[in-house]
DNA sequence: TAATGCCGGGGACATTTGTCCTGGGCGATC
DNA sequence: GATCGCCCAGGACAAATGTCCCCGGCATTA
Protein backbone atom coordinates (compact mmCIF):
# COMPACT_ATOMS: atom_id res chain seq x y z
CA UNK A 1 0.00 0.00 0.00
CA UNK A 2 1.44 3.36 -1.07
CA UNK A 3 0.59 6.19 1.32
CA UNK A 4 -0.05 9.54 -0.34
CA UNK A 5 -0.02 13.17 0.74
CA UNK A 6 -1.72 15.70 -1.55
CA UNK A 7 -0.94 19.40 -1.39
CA UNK A 8 -3.13 21.35 -3.78
CA UNK A 9 -4.98 24.58 -3.21
CA UNK A 10 -7.73 24.35 -5.78
CA UNK A 11 -10.54 22.58 -3.98
CA UNK A 12 -12.14 20.92 -6.95
CA UNK A 13 -8.83 19.63 -8.25
CA UNK A 14 -7.78 18.41 -4.82
CA UNK A 15 -11.02 16.55 -4.24
CA UNK A 16 -10.96 15.08 -7.70
CA UNK A 17 -7.39 13.85 -7.37
CA UNK A 18 -8.04 12.39 -3.96
CA UNK A 19 -11.16 10.62 -5.14
CA UNK A 20 -9.59 9.20 -8.25
CA UNK A 21 -6.35 8.08 -6.63
CA UNK A 22 -8.32 6.72 -3.71
CA UNK A 23 -10.12 4.37 -6.10
CA UNK A 24 -6.84 2.59 -6.86
CA UNK A 25 -6.33 -0.55 -4.77
CA UNK A 26 -2.70 0.05 -3.98
CA UNK A 27 -2.97 3.75 -3.13
CA UNK A 28 -4.16 5.38 0.07
CA UNK A 29 -4.56 9.10 0.67
CA UNK A 30 -3.36 9.74 4.19
CA UNK A 31 -3.38 13.54 4.10
CA UNK A 32 -4.74 16.43 2.07
CA UNK A 33 -3.59 20.01 2.60
CA UNK A 34 -4.42 23.22 0.77
CA UNK A 35 -1.55 25.43 1.88
CA UNK A 36 2.22 25.17 1.75
CA UNK A 37 2.55 25.87 5.47
CA UNK A 38 0.65 22.72 6.35
CA UNK A 39 2.80 20.29 4.38
CA UNK A 40 5.54 19.64 6.92
CA UNK A 41 3.21 18.98 9.82
CA UNK A 42 1.05 16.65 7.76
CA UNK A 43 4.11 14.78 6.50
CA UNK A 44 5.41 14.33 10.04
CA UNK A 45 2.16 12.96 11.43
CA UNK A 46 1.03 10.82 8.51
CA UNK A 47 4.42 9.69 7.13
CA UNK A 48 3.42 9.30 3.47
CA UNK A 49 5.51 7.35 0.95
CA UNK A 50 4.81 9.85 -1.82
CA UNK A 51 4.00 13.56 -1.58
CA UNK A 52 2.12 15.20 -4.43
CA UNK A 53 3.02 18.88 -4.28
CA UNK A 54 1.56 21.74 -6.24
CA UNK A 55 3.91 24.69 -6.71
CA UNK A 56 1.63 27.71 -6.56
CA UNK A 57 0.19 27.38 -3.09
CA UNK A 58 -0.92 29.90 -0.49
CA UNK A 59 1.71 30.31 2.19
CA UNK A 60 4.92 28.59 1.14
CA UNK A 61 5.28 27.29 -2.39
CA UNK A 62 5.78 23.61 -3.03
CA UNK A 63 9.30 24.30 -4.25
CA UNK A 64 10.09 26.12 -1.02
CA UNK A 65 8.97 23.24 1.15
CA UNK A 66 10.65 20.61 -1.00
CA UNK A 67 14.21 20.80 0.42
CA UNK A 68 12.94 20.80 3.99
CA UNK A 69 10.68 17.84 3.34
CA UNK A 70 13.51 15.90 1.71
CA UNK A 71 15.74 16.59 4.69
CA UNK A 72 13.17 15.67 7.29
CA UNK A 73 11.76 12.61 5.51
CA UNK A 74 14.26 11.30 2.95
CA UNK A 75 12.21 8.15 2.40
CA UNK A 76 9.26 10.18 1.16
CA UNK A 77 9.43 10.65 -2.61
CA UNK A 78 8.15 13.95 -3.96
CA UNK A 79 6.17 14.37 -7.15
CA UNK A 80 5.74 17.98 -8.22
CA UNK A 81 2.40 18.53 -9.94
CA UNK A 82 1.93 21.93 -11.49
CA UNK A 83 -0.08 23.91 -13.99
CA UNK A 84 2.91 25.76 -15.33
CA UNK A 85 5.62 24.07 -17.37
CA UNK A 86 8.33 26.55 -16.44
CA UNK A 87 11.91 25.46 -17.08
CA UNK A 88 13.21 27.03 -13.88
CA UNK A 89 10.60 25.19 -11.84
CA UNK A 90 11.77 21.86 -13.19
CA UNK A 91 15.38 22.77 -12.58
CA UNK A 92 14.79 23.83 -9.00
CA UNK A 93 12.63 20.79 -8.33
CA UNK A 94 15.22 18.36 -9.59
CA UNK A 95 18.08 20.12 -7.80
CA UNK A 96 16.10 20.00 -4.57
CA UNK A 97 15.61 16.26 -4.89
CA UNK A 98 12.17 15.83 -6.41
CA UNK A 99 11.57 12.39 -7.83
CA UNK A 100 9.21 13.55 -10.53
CA UNK A 101 7.70 16.54 -12.28
CA UNK A 102 4.30 16.35 -13.91
CA UNK A 103 2.21 18.97 -15.66
CA UNK A 104 -1.53 19.03 -15.08
CA UNK A 105 -2.17 19.00 -18.80
CA UNK A 106 -1.81 15.26 -19.25
CA UNK A 107 -4.48 12.61 -18.75
CA UNK A 108 -5.22 11.41 -15.22
CA UNK A 109 -3.97 7.92 -15.99
CA UNK A 110 -0.47 9.38 -16.12
CA UNK A 111 -0.79 10.37 -12.52
CA UNK A 112 -1.43 7.01 -10.89
CA UNK A 113 1.24 5.48 -13.10
CA UNK A 114 3.72 8.17 -12.12
CA UNK A 115 2.97 7.70 -8.43
CA UNK A 116 3.65 3.98 -8.67
CA UNK A 117 6.87 4.40 -10.57
CA UNK A 118 8.10 7.02 -8.17
CA UNK A 119 7.22 4.86 -5.19
CA UNK A 120 9.31 2.15 -6.84
CA UNK A 121 12.29 4.47 -6.95
CA UNK A 122 12.11 5.70 -10.53
CA UNK A 123 12.35 9.31 -11.64
CA UNK A 124 9.76 10.93 -13.89
CA UNK A 125 10.35 13.93 -16.11
CA UNK A 126 8.47 15.26 -19.09
CA UNK A 127 11.02 15.01 -21.95
CA UNK A 128 9.84 18.15 -23.76
CA UNK A 129 10.02 20.13 -20.56
CA UNK A 130 13.47 18.79 -19.76
CA UNK A 131 14.65 19.98 -23.16
CA UNK A 132 13.18 23.42 -22.53
CA UNK A 133 14.91 23.57 -19.17
CA UNK A 134 18.25 22.82 -20.74
CA UNK A 135 17.66 25.31 -23.54
CA UNK A 136 16.70 28.12 -21.19
CA UNK A 137 19.73 27.44 -19.01
CA UNK A 138 20.06 28.37 -15.36
CA UNK A 139 18.96 31.76 -14.13
CA UNK A 140 21.41 34.50 -15.10
CA UNK A 141 20.09 36.74 -12.33
CA UNK A 142 21.78 37.49 -9.06
CA UNK A 143 19.79 37.26 -5.85
CA UNK A 144 19.19 40.97 -5.66
CA UNK A 145 18.20 41.24 -9.28
CA UNK A 146 15.65 38.53 -8.67
CA UNK A 147 14.28 40.33 -5.63
CA UNK A 148 14.00 43.61 -7.44
CA UNK A 149 12.33 42.05 -10.47
CA UNK A 150 9.86 40.21 -8.29
CA UNK A 151 9.01 43.42 -6.48
CA UNK A 152 8.52 45.22 -9.79
CA UNK A 153 6.29 42.53 -11.25
CA UNK A 154 3.04 44.08 -10.10
CA UNK A 155 3.64 47.51 -11.59
CA UNK A 156 5.32 49.12 -8.60
CA UNK A 157 7.39 52.19 -9.32
CA UNK A 158 11.10 52.36 -8.59
CA UNK A 159 10.35 54.35 -5.47
CA UNK A 160 7.96 51.63 -4.30
CA UNK A 161 10.50 48.89 -4.83
CA UNK A 162 13.20 50.89 -3.10
CA UNK A 163 10.97 51.42 -0.09
CA UNK A 164 9.86 47.80 0.03
CA UNK A 165 13.41 46.43 -0.11
CA UNK A 166 14.99 49.22 1.96
CA UNK A 167 17.29 50.24 -0.86
CA UNK A 168 18.04 53.54 -2.52
CA UNK A 169 16.42 54.33 -5.83
CA UNK A 170 19.80 54.35 -7.50
CA UNK A 171 20.44 50.81 -6.44
CA UNK A 172 17.08 49.61 -7.64
CA UNK A 173 17.64 51.32 -10.96
CA UNK A 174 20.99 49.67 -11.38
CA UNK A 175 19.74 46.20 -10.52
CA UNK A 176 16.82 46.61 -12.88
CA UNK A 177 19.02 47.83 -15.68
CA UNK A 178 21.31 44.89 -15.15
CA UNK A 179 18.42 42.43 -15.15
CA UNK A 180 17.02 43.95 -18.32
CA UNK A 181 20.40 43.56 -19.97
CA UNK A 182 20.83 39.95 -18.89
CA UNK A 183 17.37 38.96 -20.07
CA UNK A 184 17.79 40.80 -23.39
CA UNK A 185 14.50 42.60 -22.86
CA UNK A 186 13.56 46.23 -23.26
CA UNK A 187 12.07 47.20 -19.90
CA UNK A 188 11.44 45.79 -16.47
CA UNK A 189 8.00 44.57 -17.35
CA UNK A 190 9.30 42.35 -20.11
CA UNK A 191 12.21 41.31 -17.93
CA UNK A 192 9.93 40.40 -15.05
CA UNK A 193 7.57 38.49 -17.32
CA UNK A 194 10.38 36.53 -18.90
CA UNK A 195 11.88 35.74 -15.53
CA UNK A 196 8.55 34.52 -14.24
CA UNK A 197 7.94 32.47 -17.35
CA UNK A 198 11.28 30.77 -16.91
CA UNK A 199 10.67 30.15 -13.23
CA UNK A 200 13.50 32.40 -12.14
CA UNK A 201 11.55 34.19 -9.47
CA UNK B 1 -30.74 11.67 -17.86
CA UNK B 2 -28.90 14.98 -18.04
CA UNK B 3 -26.55 15.22 -21.03
CA UNK B 4 -23.34 17.14 -20.34
CA UNK B 5 -20.74 18.89 -22.43
CA UNK B 6 -17.41 19.72 -20.77
CA UNK B 7 -15.06 22.39 -22.13
CA UNK B 8 -11.85 22.52 -20.11
CA UNK B 9 -8.29 22.78 -21.35
CA UNK B 10 -6.37 21.31 -18.45
CA UNK B 11 -6.25 17.62 -19.24
CA UNK B 12 -6.09 16.32 -15.72
CA UNK B 13 -8.97 18.48 -14.58
CA UNK B 14 -11.08 17.60 -17.60
CA UNK B 15 -10.55 13.87 -17.14
CA UNK B 16 -11.23 14.09 -13.45
CA UNK B 17 -14.45 16.04 -13.92
CA UNK B 18 -15.67 13.70 -16.62
CA UNK B 19 -14.91 10.65 -14.52
CA UNK B 20 -16.54 11.97 -11.39
CA UNK B 21 -19.64 13.34 -13.05
CA UNK B 22 -19.89 10.18 -15.12
CA UNK B 23 -20.22 8.20 -11.93
CA UNK B 24 -23.51 9.91 -11.13
CA UNK B 25 -26.51 7.89 -12.24
CA UNK B 26 -28.45 10.79 -13.73
CA UNK B 27 -25.57 12.44 -15.57
CA UNK B 28 -24.02 11.49 -18.89
CA UNK B 29 -21.00 13.14 -20.51
CA UNK B 30 -21.77 13.37 -24.20
CA UNK B 31 -18.85 15.56 -25.25
CA UNK B 32 -15.48 16.75 -23.98
CA UNK B 33 -13.51 19.51 -25.70
CA UNK B 34 -10.27 21.24 -24.79
CA UNK B 35 -10.53 24.38 -26.90
CA UNK B 36 -13.05 27.14 -27.27
CA UNK B 37 -13.26 26.69 -31.02
CA UNK B 38 -14.61 23.20 -30.64
CA UNK B 39 -17.53 24.05 -28.38
CA UNK B 40 -20.11 25.02 -31.00
CA UNK B 41 -19.59 22.00 -33.21
CA UNK B 42 -19.73 19.63 -30.26
CA UNK B 43 -22.90 21.27 -28.96
CA UNK B 44 -24.57 20.97 -32.35
CA UNK B 45 -23.79 17.31 -32.81
CA UNK B 46 -24.32 16.08 -29.24
CA UNK B 47 -27.09 18.43 -28.10
CA UNK B 48 -26.23 18.54 -24.38
CA UNK B 49 -28.67 19.76 -21.72
CA UNK B 50 -25.93 21.47 -19.74
CA UNK B 51 -22.63 22.88 -20.95
CA UNK B 52 -19.76 23.21 -18.45
CA UNK B 53 -17.52 25.96 -19.82
CA UNK B 54 -14.11 27.05 -18.59
CA UNK B 55 -13.26 30.68 -19.36
CA UNK B 56 -9.54 30.60 -20.04
CA UNK B 57 -9.40 28.29 -23.03
CA UNK B 58 -7.12 28.10 -26.07
CA UNK B 59 -8.84 29.57 -29.11
CA UNK B 60 -12.01 31.37 -28.08
CA UNK B 61 -12.73 31.95 -24.41
CA UNK B 62 -15.77 30.41 -22.81
CA UNK B 63 -17.28 33.86 -22.36
CA UNK B 64 -16.84 34.55 -26.07
CA UNK B 65 -18.66 31.41 -27.09
CA UNK B 66 -21.42 31.83 -24.54
CA UNK B 67 -23.72 34.24 -26.46
CA UNK B 68 -23.41 32.23 -29.64
CA UNK B 69 -24.18 29.01 -27.84
CA UNK B 70 -27.21 30.55 -26.14
CA UNK B 71 -28.50 31.77 -29.47
CA UNK B 72 -27.98 28.49 -31.29
CA UNK B 73 -29.20 26.22 -28.50
CA UNK B 74 -31.39 28.14 -26.05
CA UNK B 75 -32.45 24.93 -24.31
CA UNK B 76 -28.86 24.19 -23.32
CA UNK B 77 -28.08 25.71 -19.91
CA UNK B 78 -24.56 26.99 -19.42
CA UNK B 79 -22.54 26.65 -16.23
CA UNK B 80 -19.36 28.69 -16.23
CA UNK B 81 -16.60 26.97 -14.28
CA UNK B 82 -13.46 28.99 -13.75
CA UNK B 83 -10.35 29.32 -11.67
CA UNK B 84 -10.60 33.07 -11.37
CA UNK B 85 -13.31 34.77 -9.36
CA UNK B 86 -13.23 38.00 -11.36
CA UNK B 87 -16.22 40.29 -10.95
CA UNK B 88 -16.27 41.25 -14.63
CA UNK B 89 -16.33 37.59 -15.63
CA UNK B 90 -19.42 36.99 -13.56
CA UNK B 91 -21.07 40.10 -14.92
CA UNK B 92 -20.38 39.19 -18.53
CA UNK B 93 -21.45 35.62 -17.95
CA UNK B 94 -24.78 36.57 -16.43
CA UNK B 95 -25.47 39.24 -19.05
CA UNK B 96 -24.77 36.72 -21.78
CA UNK B 97 -27.28 34.32 -20.30
CA UNK B 98 -25.26 31.87 -18.25
CA UNK B 99 -27.35 29.88 -15.81
CA UNK B 100 -24.58 29.53 -13.25
CA UNK B 101 -21.10 30.60 -12.27
CA UNK B 102 -18.89 28.35 -10.16
CA UNK B 103 -15.32 28.77 -8.98
CA UNK B 104 -13.02 25.76 -9.00
CA UNK B 105 -12.10 26.33 -5.38
CA UNK B 106 -15.12 24.63 -3.90
CA UNK B 107 -15.57 20.93 -3.20
CA UNK B 108 -16.56 18.64 -6.09
CA UNK B 109 -19.90 17.83 -4.52
CA UNK B 110 -20.95 21.37 -5.33
CA UNK B 111 -20.50 20.64 -8.97
CA UNK B 112 -22.92 17.76 -9.43
CA UNK B 113 -25.45 19.58 -7.29
CA UNK B 114 -25.08 22.73 -9.37
CA UNK B 115 -25.49 20.81 -12.60
CA UNK B 116 -28.73 19.27 -11.37
CA UNK B 117 -30.16 22.54 -10.16
CA UNK B 118 -29.25 24.26 -13.41
CA UNK B 119 -30.78 21.48 -15.46
CA UNK B 120 -33.93 22.03 -13.39
CA UNK B 121 -34.00 25.68 -14.41
CA UNK B 122 -32.45 27.29 -11.36
CA UNK B 123 -29.65 29.85 -11.41
CA UNK B 124 -26.48 29.44 -9.38
CA UNK B 125 -24.21 32.26 -8.25
CA UNK B 126 -21.61 32.46 -5.55
CA UNK B 127 -22.99 35.11 -3.16
CA UNK B 128 -19.59 36.53 -2.19
CA UNK B 129 -18.65 36.84 -5.82
CA UNK B 130 -21.93 38.48 -6.70
CA UNK B 131 -21.29 41.06 -4.01
CA UNK B 132 -17.82 41.73 -5.41
CA UNK B 133 -19.26 42.14 -8.89
CA UNK B 134 -21.71 44.74 -7.68
CA UNK B 135 -19.06 46.53 -5.69
CA UNK B 136 -16.61 46.70 -8.60
CA UNK B 137 -19.33 47.97 -10.90
CA UNK B 138 -19.32 47.67 -14.66
CA UNK B 139 -16.21 48.38 -16.63
CA UNK B 140 -15.51 52.11 -16.87
CA UNK B 141 -13.33 51.58 -19.93
CA UNK B 142 -14.26 52.36 -23.50
CA UNK B 143 -13.61 49.75 -26.18
CA UNK B 144 -10.41 51.37 -27.32
CA UNK B 145 -9.10 51.82 -23.82
CA UNK B 146 -9.67 48.15 -23.25
CA UNK B 147 -7.84 47.22 -26.45
CA UNK B 148 -4.90 49.42 -25.64
CA UNK B 149 -4.65 48.14 -22.08
CA UNK B 150 -4.81 44.56 -23.25
CA UNK B 151 -2.06 45.22 -25.76
CA UNK B 152 0.09 46.84 -23.09
CA UNK B 153 -0.40 44.03 -20.59
CA UNK B 154 2.68 42.10 -21.67
CA UNK B 155 5.14 44.96 -21.31
CA UNK B 156 4.93 46.31 -24.85
CA UNK B 157 6.06 49.89 -25.32
CA UNK B 158 3.76 52.59 -26.59
CA UNK B 159 5.36 52.28 -30.02
CA UNK B 160 4.62 48.54 -30.02
CA UNK B 161 1.00 49.05 -29.11
CA UNK B 162 0.60 51.78 -31.71
CA UNK B 163 2.02 49.50 -34.39
CA UNK B 164 -0.08 46.53 -33.30
CA UNK B 165 -3.33 48.49 -33.32
CA UNK B 166 -2.45 50.71 -36.30
CA UNK B 167 -2.74 53.88 -34.23
CA UNK B 168 -0.48 56.83 -33.70
CA UNK B 169 1.61 56.99 -30.57
CA UNK B 170 -0.28 60.06 -29.45
CA UNK B 171 -3.54 58.21 -29.56
CA UNK B 172 -2.19 55.29 -27.60
CA UNK B 173 -0.79 57.67 -25.01
CA UNK B 174 -4.11 59.39 -24.63
CA UNK B 175 -6.10 56.20 -24.29
CA UNK B 176 -3.64 54.89 -21.73
CA UNK B 177 -3.71 58.10 -19.76
CA UNK B 178 -7.48 58.01 -19.76
CA UNK B 179 -7.55 54.37 -18.64
CA UNK B 180 -5.09 55.11 -15.86
CA UNK B 181 -7.29 57.95 -14.68
CA UNK B 182 -10.46 55.88 -14.74
CA UNK B 183 -8.89 53.02 -12.82
CA UNK B 184 -7.30 55.35 -10.26
CA UNK B 185 -3.93 53.74 -10.80
CA UNK B 186 -0.48 55.21 -11.29
CA UNK B 187 0.73 53.68 -14.55
CA UNK B 188 -0.42 51.38 -17.30
CA UNK B 189 0.95 48.30 -15.60
CA UNK B 190 -1.22 48.82 -12.57
CA UNK B 191 -4.14 49.81 -14.75
CA UNK B 192 -3.79 46.69 -16.89
CA UNK B 193 -3.47 44.47 -13.86
CA UNK B 194 -6.52 45.94 -12.21
CA UNK B 195 -8.54 45.66 -15.40
CA UNK B 196 -7.55 42.03 -15.78
CA UNK B 197 -8.34 41.33 -12.15
CA UNK B 198 -11.80 42.78 -12.58
CA UNK B 199 -12.37 40.86 -15.79
CA UNK B 200 -12.58 44.00 -17.90
CA UNK B 201 -10.30 42.75 -20.65
C1' DT C 1 48.07 38.89 -2.19
C1' DA C 2 45.53 40.07 -6.19
C1' DA C 3 41.57 39.49 -8.97
C1' DT C 4 36.83 38.84 -9.45
C1' DG C 5 31.98 39.38 -8.59
C1' DC C 6 28.08 40.94 -6.04
C1' DC C 7 26.22 44.63 -3.36
C1' DG C 8 24.85 49.47 -2.15
C1' DG C 9 25.06 54.02 -3.65
C1' DG C 10 25.48 58.38 -6.55
C1' DG C 11 25.56 61.54 -10.90
C1' DA C 12 24.66 62.70 -15.68
C1' DC C 13 22.07 62.03 -19.53
C1' DA C 14 18.76 60.49 -23.18
C1' DT C 15 14.52 58.24 -23.70
C1' DT C 16 10.01 56.96 -22.39
C1' DT C 17 5.94 57.74 -20.14
C1' DG C 18 1.99 60.28 -18.34
C1' DT C 19 -0.74 64.64 -18.29
C1' DC C 20 -3.05 68.37 -20.22
C1' DC C 21 -4.43 71.01 -23.91
C1' DT C 22 -6.00 71.65 -28.61
C1' DG C 23 -8.53 70.19 -32.67
C1' DG C 24 -11.48 67.56 -36.29
C1' DG C 25 -14.54 63.67 -37.58
C1' DC C 26 -18.32 60.60 -36.59
C1' DG C 27 -22.61 58.56 -34.81
C1' DA C 28 -26.35 58.62 -31.52
C1' DT C 29 -29.57 61.11 -29.04
C1' DC C 30 -32.42 64.93 -27.74
C1' DG D 1 -29.88 71.08 -35.75
C1' DA D 2 -27.36 70.93 -31.45
C1' DT D 3 -25.16 68.23 -28.02
C1' DC D 4 -22.69 64.56 -26.25
C1' DG D 5 -19.38 60.89 -26.14
C1' DC D 6 -15.98 58.41 -28.39
C1' DC D 7 -12.17 58.11 -31.58
C1' DC D 8 -7.91 59.79 -33.66
C1' DA D 9 -4.13 62.96 -33.58
C1' DG D 10 -0.67 66.37 -32.35
C1' DG D 11 2.15 69.58 -29.15
C1' DA D 12 4.17 70.91 -24.79
C1' DC D 13 5.79 69.72 -20.58
C1' DA D 14 6.99 67.27 -16.19
C1' DA D 15 8.03 63.01 -14.25
C1' DA D 16 9.67 58.38 -14.45
C1' DT D 17 12.68 55.17 -16.49
C1' DG D 18 16.88 53.10 -18.42
C1' DT D 19 21.89 53.52 -19.43
C1' DC D 20 26.49 54.48 -18.48
C1' DC D 21 29.73 56.18 -15.73
C1' DC D 22 31.84 56.40 -11.03
C1' DC D 23 33.08 54.84 -6.09
C1' DG D 24 33.84 51.82 -1.74
C1' DG D 25 32.99 47.51 0.90
C1' DC D 26 33.05 42.69 1.25
C1' DA D 27 33.53 37.76 0.34
C1' DT D 28 35.34 34.16 -2.56
C1' DT D 29 38.79 32.51 -5.33
C1' DA D 30 43.07 32.12 -7.83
Amino acid sequence: MIKLLIAEDQGMMRDALALLLGLEDDLEIVAQVSSGDAIMAAAETHRPDVALLDIELPGRSGLDVLPELRAARPDCAVLILTTFARPGYLRRAMEAGAAGFLVKDGPVEELAAAVRRIAAGERIVDPALAAAALRAGPSPLTDRERDVLAAALDGATIADVAARLHLSESTVRNHLSSAIGKTHTRNRIEAARLARHNGWL
